[in-house]
DNA sequence: GCAAAAGTGTTGGTTGTACACCCATGA
DNA sequence: TCATGGGTGTACAACCAACACTTTTGC
């Protein structure tokens, strides 16, 4: 992995991924400072360049797995950045990749191009490196959208979840609140959810049950044609 | 123009844009027969490589203009297209755009990367250069979810239309029948078009009304947040 | 017994869908 | 007078939004 860094830089173009996480209250992204210049100790979202022989979501996944550890990741290309000023060394295109990860399997390795990791609320980005401002609110966008029509939530959550960890983050996506009574009704109706025979331990209140998602039942309707609205 | 086109392939990244149409029936894509190599005299999406000194929106209206003659098109970044093997010369970027223009307006001119240029209907796609399919098929995915949600579909219309001519448009694009009395209703009541005191002339049956889009009542919409359903 | 969240139904309004006929025009 | 597409209304079903109380648990 360390090797391929070093001709890496004859690559032509980079990759950069806004990393999405959920903490049960807030959204968050992954920000990286910068163990490199330019943007030397200024946060980033994290990237790198793409190598000769790698394509290109062989990258994406490459440097989310150096960064969490985590294999197969709900990743997307979100689109390329090109502005002629947008990288002090000329003009470096990227392409920003989205993925959405579940907090709780992540684990912090400051990697080879970044000197700390850190979960940062949305509503907290400060000014970032390069155009990665724009790059996060590109994905931002991207994902409210995409919470509306599939059911990508779910890779933001642990695989059981309750319907409450659920309709939280619907709401913190969405940024409005949600009737507890038509969101359960909603989501179940549509039957992607699978109720498990277990429920919430050591919590003082009612017990929730857990749930987990049908991918089997949602490859399905996919491939049935069905047009899923969710939101 | 010409000039330009000289250092053009010292840029290490091209563009290519999918042009859609439609001709009263069918959607359309405009494909060149390219004059250059590699793929000469090959069917493909027009497309060149980004200049240096070039903004990526600026490259995408150039290649437009030189082959349509067209300013002020609707145009919208689809992806970033990098396979390793896409490109015989090595790897070789591409942007892809996607374009929607009014096919009355447009004006055949094959330009310095074209021998020659038409209109094909998207069901008759055949085999394209290099991975031009794929683009093609993002670009229609692209489409057929805009439609939906934005009203696009004006982009492809005369700036008069009589709603059949909308209606038309929708079938194709979406591929179904629609019926007429819902259809109406559904467009009139969320209020984008404008009634103009025009009547179709020259038809044999009862002339229609022509219609147009309220853009500016869109751009206010769209301001105050509404959340936009067409279909 | 109190605090916290789980779980549950009904009603009224809105929206979507299916469907058929008369009208104005040019040929 | 015929062929063509323009233009219109209604009824039923499905869906959505608003809303409050009882239950289970840990402390």
């Amino acid at each position: 992995m360390k090797k391929g860094r070093q001709n890496a830089i004859n690559s032509s173009f980079t990759l950069d991924c806004v990393i999405f996480g959920f903490d049960t209250k807030e959204l968050k992204v992954l920000l990286i400072n910068r163990g490199e210049e330019p943007y030397y100790n200024t946060l980033a979202i994290p990237g790198d360049f793409v190598q000769f022989e790698e394509e290109m979501d062989f990258a994406a996944t490459r440097v989310l797995n150096e960064l969490t550890g985590l294999e197969n990741i709900y990743m997307e290309q979100l689109a390329a950045f090109a502005d002629k000023d947008r990288h002090p060394w000329g003009r470096i295109l990227t392409v920003a990749y989205y993925a959405l990860i579940n907090i709780k399997d992540y684990k912090l390795t400051a990697s080879s191009f970044a000197t700390d990791v850190n979960w940062v609320p949305v509503s907290e980005i400060k000014k970032l490196a390069f155009d990665h401002n724009q790059i996060v609110n590109k994905g931002l966008d991207r994902l409210r959208r995409r919470i509306r029509n599939r059911p990508v939530g779910f890779e933001l959550l642990p695989k059981k979840f309750t319907l409450r960890q659920l309709q939280k983050l619907y709401e913190a996506i969405l940024n409005e609140e949600l009737d507890k009574r038509n969101f359960r009704r909603k989501f179940l109706k549509i039957d992607l959810l699978k109720a498990l025979d277990e429920w919430e331990e050591n919590v003082s209140h009612k017990p929730a049950q857990y749930y987990r998602f049908d991918k089997k039942k949602y490859n399905k309707m996919v491939q049935d044609g069905y047009k899923i609205e969710l939101f």
